[in-house]
DNA sequence: TTAATAGTGTCTTTGAGACATTATACT
DNA sequence: AGTATAATGTCTCAAAGACACTATTAA
């Protein structure tokens, strides 16, 4: 342990950085903005910057993503992924990345902030083939799979629609973010059957689906914060897995 | 955003600090230290110290945590917890604290390491009438709270014991971490059965348990790094609980 | 001998999953 | 009409929990 010394603390720099993902086209998609500052200039990267003297944590983690998305989001969730501060991973200095995970329904076209040439929607699947700038490509899987794994335990599913939404998107959420198809029935009433994880509006849709069949109620979140029992995934025997 | 300019970044200080749970006197445990120096000298705190140049957070929290309880510990879950970077939480400047969650088997007295006067482990239900310096009551919380969530999730029960352990050993940490007393036979069985969780020895104990009964068969952990199906806790109806 | 414990067997209840059915609405 | 969908019903299987039972060991 280092006695203290307020005159010689090594220079240490902290960043918000965010893995905002939503559900677009039918798949799950992450935000990335171009660089438009040194280093990894013109190379893609998770939004974030420098946390500002006076702030929290959270507040400079939401002031990214206003900035990035657009303001005014009392539905987007947000929530402490983890913490990256390697030496080296950042050429310049020694850079703590205090990364963010954000849930959003579906958002108009992002704007790319003060240092950003582009800002524009990933496909999660293609995260794996796209460069990105210091160790941004494992905070991303990192928010992907804490992502997958917080719809089984959490109704954080909802925080990718905008309520009242149906069953039905409540499920294309699901199947879109863990990538595989649920049994339309058996989900219904699994999810009816949740205390507190939806609550019936009221309300039913004005019209059909697309291609038929009757109109579908509409649901609001509910109180839950925790889903009893969980929601599994299918293909989750897991037990071995690393 | 700001503009990144390599002399005028924010003065900022990176910690790494430790919530460090141990099952002592049928009992959770957590790892506190007396501050020598200032701020808060005299008080109680989670053991931790300043990240130093060159090595990365999880180093310094292994670092920390030989110091403060004496090395040689492969054995010792290590993981990180979250990272609190309040503006005011330490009073001389800006300091983001990252802090790792410990899971360790029983051990001697702890050792005071360079920065502290005395070192000693309290029991969980005693944090909340005690008085901890910066925010560190709410990080031990926090820690607290996620081992009892992990020992649903993840076979590191095993982490608080020393192989090879029994079965009856394992049910009394999941007693003492949850604070609940389970039913021994069912308990056995779906231990037994989750794939990977515990692998038998082919031992047994030298003699039966204090009070009498027969011998027990030993078991030390298994592969698996997740339960499927998890051991969910009795009372965790929990769907709407904050 | 008494009591406590390890390990196993059995029964009931609950929930997940596969499948079927009915009513509704779009093309 | 034909087809897709919302919502519900039914059946089967797996797992959790309550309880019982046997064998083994300490006091």
């Amino acid at each position: 342990v280092t006695t203290y010394d307020s005159g010689s603390y090594p220079p240490v720099a902290v960043t918000a950085d965010l893995v905002v993902l939503t559900v677009r086209d039918d798949e799950l998609a992450a935000l990335l903005v171009r660089r438009g500052e040194p280093p990894f200039a013109g190379e893609l990267a998770l939004p974030g910057g420098f946390v500002q003297p006076g702030e929290t944590l959270r507040e400079a983690a939401a002031r990214e993503l206003t900035e990035e998305t657009g303001a005014g989001f009392g539905s987007v969730h947000l929530e402490q992924l983890a913490s990256y501060g390697d030496p080296g991973r950042d050429p310049r200095m020694r850079v703590i990345s205090v990364a963010y995970l954000a849930f959003a329904p579906e958002l108009p076209e992002a704007q790319p902030g003060t240092d950003a040439t582009e800002a524009k929607w990933a496909p999660a699947g293609s995260l794996g083939s796209l460069q990105l700038a210091f160790d941004h490509a494992r905070i991303a899987a990192d928010g992907i799979e804490r992502a997958r794994a917080k719809l089984e335990y959490t109704p954080l599913a909802a925080a990718f629609t905008r309520p009242p939404f149906t069953i039905a998107e409540l499920r294309e959420v699901y199947e879109t973010v863990w990538g595989e198809k649920l049994h339309a029935g058996n989900f219904h009433r699994k999810v009816l059957s949740v205390p507190g994880f939806v609550e019936p509006t009221g309300a039913q849709t004005q019209s059909g689906s697309a291609r038929g069949g009757p109109r579908s109620r509409l649901y609001q979140p509910g109180p839950a914060t925790q889903l009893h029992p969980p929601l599994l995934r299918p293909g989750a025997e897991g037990s071995l897995r690393a």
